[in-house]
DNA sequence: CCCTGATTCGC
DNA sequence: GCGAATCAGG
């Protein structure tokens, strides 16, 4: 494969969203993330400024006489772009549980096993529980054979309930939960103060 | 171990 | 110019 002009441009466009070079290559196909990058430097966008906040205006007065294009200037565009960072997309967070209606049992996890602490009605950050809710929705659903290193081990419903399932989201580096659940299985102990913002 | 981007350097 | 190998973090 070579960079093709859409390629580049899809390149771009992503590296642009903070795509990861990874995820680039992904997309783009018969390039690896290092071909990804080496090519991102090489067009002189390693740096994410193209969009991001205006964090620092890096000092850029180039005090060189830029080589004037004599036949065109094709490079307005672009620039400009990508005014929307992807923020958190904040869903609605209810307190409603994302357990399907099975039994008038709740989602409680029969305590007792190495099972991680079901927030039930706790006061977790309300970023992290509406996070939950939100990917819960996503969740893979495996069963407990399904389960690998790599999948999120969190337990969903109840465990004597023929809906009861694993989250199975790709894990956080390391955890045993995808990024969502070891938000709310890991907190510092001392997270919530009153928070008040 | 998984991942990230950064650099180097033979091609 | 290209990108695998390697390096340097997280």
């Amino acid at each position: 494969m070579s960079w093709t002009d859409e390629r580049v441009e899809l390149l771009k466009k992503m590296w642009g969203e903070g795509q990861s070079a990874s995820q680039i290559a992904k997309e783009l196909g018969g390039v690896t993330r290092n071909a990804v990058i080496g090519k991102v430097h090489r067009l002189g966008l390693s740096n994410r400024a193209g969009a991001a906040g205006p964090a620092k205006a890096e000092p850029k007065p180039a005090p060189k006489a830029e080589a004037p294009k004599p036949k065109a200037a094709p490079k307005p565009a672009a620039a400009a772009a990508a005014p929307a960072k992807p923020a958190q997309p904040e869903v609605v967070m209810e307190t409603k549980s994302a357990t399907p209606p099975a039994s008038p049992r709740r989602q409680i996890i029969p305590a007792g096993q190495p099972l991680p602490p079901q927030p039930s009605a706790n006061e977790i950050s309300p970023e992290a529980l509406a996070k939950v809710n939100a990917i819960e929705k996503k969740a893979k659903k495996l069963s407990l054979m399904e389960l690998t290193e790599k999948t999120c081990k969190w337990p969903v419903g109840d465990p004597a309930t023929p809906n009861f399932w694993f989250c199975g989201l790709p894990v956080q580096q390391g955890k045993p939960y995808c990024e969502a659940h070891v938000g709310v299985a890991f907190q510092p102990m001392s997270s919530r103060r009153d928070r008040r913002r």
